[in-house]
DNA sequence: ACCTGAACACCGTTCAAGT
DNA sequence: ACCTGAACACCGTTCAAGT
C-alpha cells in the first residue's frame, strides 16, 4: 500500500522496473559502488532517467531495499496460519538471512542514513508488526521467553546477518541462528532481561525523522 | 607491533598523528562521509600531506580502526589477570560495544571492503587471540557452554554493536548484550551448535587477501 | 624527505533540447 | 509527460614546485 503515488505513464514504469532490476543486479554483483552511469547502461535508458525516476542514487537503493523488505513481511504473514508457532518465528528468521545473503550489498543500506528515509521506516515499521504477531504466538506457545519484542528479536536478526554476511555458506548464519534460538529460550523469573523491550518509538527518537529522504 | 615501518621524520609523524586524530573527531561527528579537505582543515595540514601520509582516504579510516582495536586487544589482556573469567569476558564485550557506540562512524568500516586491509586483518587476529584466552578460561570455569569459539563471540559482538549503534543511550546494548549472555549459558548435551566453531582460516577464505590494499 | 595547492579524473546530479 | 546526453559540481587523488 506504499503505492500511493499516481501512476506513470506506461514507459515510465517500464523504465522504473527495468532500473530496480538492473540496479538490484549489479549492486549484487559488484556492491553499492557501481555508478549510476553502469546501472542506466545496464537498464538500457539514458543516464537522466535514472534521476527523473528516483531523485537520488540513495533512493533507487532504498527503493529496492523496501521491495525485500515486503517480501519477507508477505513471507511472515504467511507463516502466521502455520501450525507450530516457534518453527514458522524460525523459518521467517532463517529466509530473512538468506536474502541478506543474496543482497548482501543491499543489507549494508540498512543503516543510519536509510532509516531516515520515509519508505523504509514504513516497510520496517510494518515488518516488525508481523514478526510482533509471529512472536507472541510462540510465546504464548510457551516455547519463546517472554521478555523479548519483535525489536530485539530485529536487532538479532540483524547481528547475525551482519555477521554471516562474508561467508558464503549458509552454515555460519545456521550456527548464529542456533545461538539465537538459545538466547530466546525461556529462563527463570531470576533471569530476566533489565528494562523493557524497544518500540518503534524509541527507533523514531534514534532515528530522527529527515526532511527530503522521502518517497521514491 | 604493526608499527616496524621505518621512523618517519619528526614532522611527518606529528602530521600523521594530528591526521589521525582530527579524521577520528570529524567521523565520530559526521559520519565517514566528510571530506578529506575538511580533515586536512581539521589537522591544519595542505590536502596533498593526507595522501603522502596515507596512500588512500580508506588507508587512513583503516588505521584509526587499527589504533581502536588495538586498544580492546590491550584492555582484553589486562582482563585475563581479573580472577572472575566470567565477569572479564562480558567486561571486554561491554567495553567494545561502549567504543562501538562512541566510534559508531568507524565500525561502519569494519566490513567486506576493509577486512582486505592487511592491517585490520592483523589487529582482528590478535583481538580474536585475546578474546579466546578469555573465552576458555571462562569455559574452563564452567560458565559458558564450550562449543563456541571466540569468532562466535565476535561475530554475535558485532551483530550486538550494528544493533545498538543507532541509540544513544546505552541500555538498549545492554539488554542485547544480556541475550549474548542467555545464548552462551552452558547447555545439556542435546542443545549443541551444528557444525563446528569458525576459525580464522574461515574467514581468511571469505574475505580473499586483495593486493594493493596493505599497509597503512 | 616532506609539504603544498593547483590540476586532474571520476561520478552523482542538473538541465536544455528533443519526442 | 517523459527521455536523453552534454554540462556542472564535488571530491578523491596526483604532481610539479617549493622548503
Amino acid at each position: 500500500m506504499p503505492e500511493t503515488s499516481k501512476p506513470l505513464r506506461a514507459d515510465a514504469e517500464r523504465n522504473r522496473r527495468l532500473l530496480l532490476d538492473a540496479a538490484a543486479e549489479a549492486f549484487a554483483e559488484h556492491g553499492l559502488e557501481v555508478g549510476v552511469a553502469e546501472i542506466a547502461r545496464r537498464a538500457g535508458v539514458g543516464r537522466g532517467t535514472v534521476f527523473r525516476r528516483f531523485p537520488t542514487k540513495e533512493h533507487l537503493i532504498a527503493a529496492i531495499v523496501v521491495d525485500r523488505m515486503d517480501q519477507v513481511s508477505a513471507r511472515g504473514r504467511e507463516l502466521l496460519a502455520d501450525p507450530n508457532p516457534d518453527a514458522a518465528l524460525f523459518e521467517l528468521l532463517a529466509s530473512m538471512v538468506g536474502s541478506a545473503q543474496t543482497d548482501r550489498a543491499l543489507f549494508e543500506a540498512v543503516g543510519d542514513t536509510f532509516l531516515a528515509n520515509e519508505d523504509i521506516r514504513v516497510a520496517h515499521a510494518q515488518l516488525a508488526g508481523v514478526l510482533d504477531q509471529l512472536l507472541q504466538r510462540a510465546q504464548d506457545a510457551g516455547t519463546i521467553r517472554d521478555d523479548v519484542g519483535a525489536l530485539d528479536l530485529l536487532m538479532m536478526f540483524k547481528g547475525v546477518c551482519e555477521a554471516a554476511r562474508p561467508f558464503s555458506d549458509a552454515d555460519v548464519a545456521a550456527r548464529q541462528l542456533e545461538l539465537v534460538r538459545a538466547a530466546l529460550r525461556p529462563v527463570a523469573a531470576t533471569e530476566r532481561l533489565s528494562g523493557r523491550p524497544p518500540t518503534l518509538d524509541d527507533m523514531e527518537r534514534a532515528f530522527p525523522r529527515v526532511e527530503g529522504k522521502a518517497s521514491a
